[in-house]
DNA sequence: TATAAATTTGTAATGATTACAAAGTTGTAA
DNA sequence: TTACAACTTTGTAATCATTACAAATTTATA
């Protein structure tokens, strides 16, 4: 579990003013790696901040976003999810269990190489499948 | 320009009876290749069809992507984009001037390897940042 | 302490998508 | 041809995630 101390810093060398909403978001993120909505991360925290409202959730989420220290996956239509993994990486969504899986993304990026004349900002790869329990 | 002779055809051969609206929409997606939307799709069709309803453009490409004849994008978060254009292919979407641009992915799919025990169905690769106009 | 700036909050608006039922169309069998 | 069933289209209303906005609260600064 990260320490609200920690936290505190890392929001701090990001340019972001650690709040007490605002570390509770991060590190519910940091320590929740199953892909959270921002229902999810509101239910979750409002037992603990009663006065937490669903904007502030998604105010920080979108500042967290922009700061570059969390990506949101789009991989379902509807619904935005957040990630505090920062690393390149895909997602795999089961259409049976709708679990969310990562999964590592070669370094060589092949496709990038016909794309030379084009600055590419992000990269999301997006799975829909069985997973293994599922299949 | 695709023909209604052919369309009919190619609609009939995936199961979908070929109605005046379906026939109408699919021909708009094969010869409008710019990744439109439910509206833009609509309002170009509303002036030749005036009955046309967008419930209608909403469960037609429904139908179409059940029937796998026409992809979903979702590069971004509040607006599908459809493409008649099933074949495997990325999608790079410029942050400055909107467009999205269609690429080609390798036949590697290295970060595939490392799925074996997962079944994938769809796979979707979206990339953000300039084009080269843009940049 | 006083004042300005930043953050949080609740409510209302937005807008894409879906639900639903009525109306219209097409196919089929007698 | 006619009647009936199945399918398709249409318009309206509902849904629901997200955003806009302004008031209230908290924090930083002088």
């Amino acid at each position: 579990m990260r320490t609200i101390e920690k936290t505190d810093e890392y929001l701090k060398a990001h340019g972001i003013m650690p709040s007490y909403q605002r570390i509770r978001v991060f590190d519910y993120l940091h320590n929740n790696r199953n892909h959270p909505t921002v229902d999810s991360i509101y239910k979750e925290l409002v037992g603990d901040i009663p006065s937490l409202s669903k904007t502030t959730v998604y105010n920080t989420l979108r500042l967290f976003n922009e700061k570059g220290i969390i990506l949101i996956i789009n991989i379902e239509d509807n619904e935005s999810r957040f990630d505090a993994d920062i690393s390149n990486h895909g997602h795999f969504k089961c259409k049976e269990c709708g679990e969310i899986f990562d999964f590592d993304l070669g370094k060589d990026d092949l496709h990038i190489l016909k794309l030379e004349e084009f600055s590419i900002d992000e990269q999301h790869v997006y799975l829909k499948g069985r997973c293994p329990k599922c299949k």
